[in-house]
DNA sequence: TAAAATTTTTAGAGTTGCCTAAAAATGATT
DNA sequence: AATCATTTTTAGGCAACTCTAAAAATTTTA
């Protein structure tokens, strides 16, 4: 039996491992879960005698493969659920999050196989992110990003890197949400800053901070 | 804050409290936890500590003002989520209570009201039992049982007094659903079983057993 | 009403998951 | 290679919730 406090040191430690960054040393989990290294120590030592973790000391954690399919799992219902709440619940896109955090954690097979049939087989939750499906096949997450789009081509809006609501927020109020298309129109090289036309209507100017934090497919 | 643990003892109270037959003794809630009695002595405490319960030595519990609202929160999620599983995602009635046992302590009242509302605000949950509204409001549960229903007289079902899938399953079975309308065909003085017609059409024979868990609303 | 049966509480302890403080290991710097 | 800074682990402890066994209170029965 896996533990609530389990399902997210698995969560944390497959997400470390995705983005290429040192991977899931003890200090990078402790800070993505909002606990102290050592209650992380305490944690990857009781993962690693259930063989859900790698884990020799003093080196980054990786998940084994019984480890990262109850990871898929816990995402494929946390990103089910940010569906269910959107689509059906009619949240706003930055108000799902902290939901879906308890709502993960249910347990239940026939439930998830279910919701995912009741919302007809959802391919991208809310934020862009892929949902995995009943095998645990995930699609390749997006890697192009506004910043890299070129002068004068264009592009949709697929995907959010950065989750946080006053982002989320940010983009609500300039219209860039996901499926707009956009073109861009020019870039400054002193700050990196763009002027971007916006579902072919009006040019915003937005950081580079924004654009790179926007994936893109290109038309 | 209150526990998960916490809102299951102030349920079991609470459901105690309704059925008249000693309330909530320190053996009855262990016994409908599934727990110890040491454990719920120790709880009962803590609980009255938080003026969530009125608990004195060797009595039974019963609720404080707030102890109610939180009870009544709680199973109002419960029957919510009920509704949702029976009408959205398809789940007989006799799959369902399990799930809305993790589901009933998911926090967020924004998520229970939009729930509500896209639920349609349902009044009855799939067992028949009422669902609270948003400020606590309670209808009266059934009363009127099968078992007292005259000779030649109608009624519908219109709830279950017993809950377990044995039960839930033998009604599938013999089609004594919610909203069937039935006639009293004949009763038997020795054992109380009688001979029922369901829904104008065929005749069957319940026993007393069954008829006592069956509530009714006269046509 | 005294003994017996039952219920309830207390005492002591185990598990999970977290913490702080200190020790040990690792990596970077001179 | 020795020192310093950082990371990680260990040691010891706390809170929530549970358990068993034993003691105390209450209720039933004779
Ligand atoms: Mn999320
Ligand atoms: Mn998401
Ligand atoms: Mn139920
Ligand atoms: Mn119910």
């Amino acid at each position: 039996m896996i533990s609530l406090a389990e399902e997210n040191y698995l969560k944390a430690i497959y997400s470390l491992n995705q983005i290429q960054q040192g991977g899931a040393s003890t200090n990078a989990v402790a800070e993505k879960l909002d606990t102290k290294a050592s209650s992380v120590t305490d944690m990857l030592k009781k993962l690693s005698e259930k063989k859900l973790v790698n884990y020799t000391k003093y080196q980054p954690a990786s998940l084994t493969n019984r480890g990262m399919a109850i990871a898929i799992d816990v995402i494929r219902k946390h990103r089910l659920w940010e569906f269910f709440l959107v689509e059906k619940l009619k949240f706003k896109w930055d108000e799902v999050h902290e939901i879906a955090e308890q709502l993960e954690h249910i347990r239940s097979s026939a439930l998830v196989d279910r919701l995912d049939s009741f919302l007809e087989y959802p391919k991208f939750d809310p934020h862009g992110d892929p949902i995995p499906d009943k095998e645990g096949r995930i699609n390749k997450i997006h890697d192009t990003v506004l910043s890299a789009l070129p002068i004068g081509e264009e592009a949709h809006i697929v995907g959010v890197k950065e989750h946080s609501n006053s982002f989320l927020q940010y983009l609500d109020a300039v219209k860039l949400v996901l499926g707009t298309r956009v073109k861009l129109i020019n870039r400054f090289e002193f700050d990196q800053s763009a002027i971007v036309q916006i579902a072919g209507k009006e040019n915003i100017t937005i950081s580079f901070d924004i654009s790179k934090n926007l994936y893109i497919k290109f038309i």
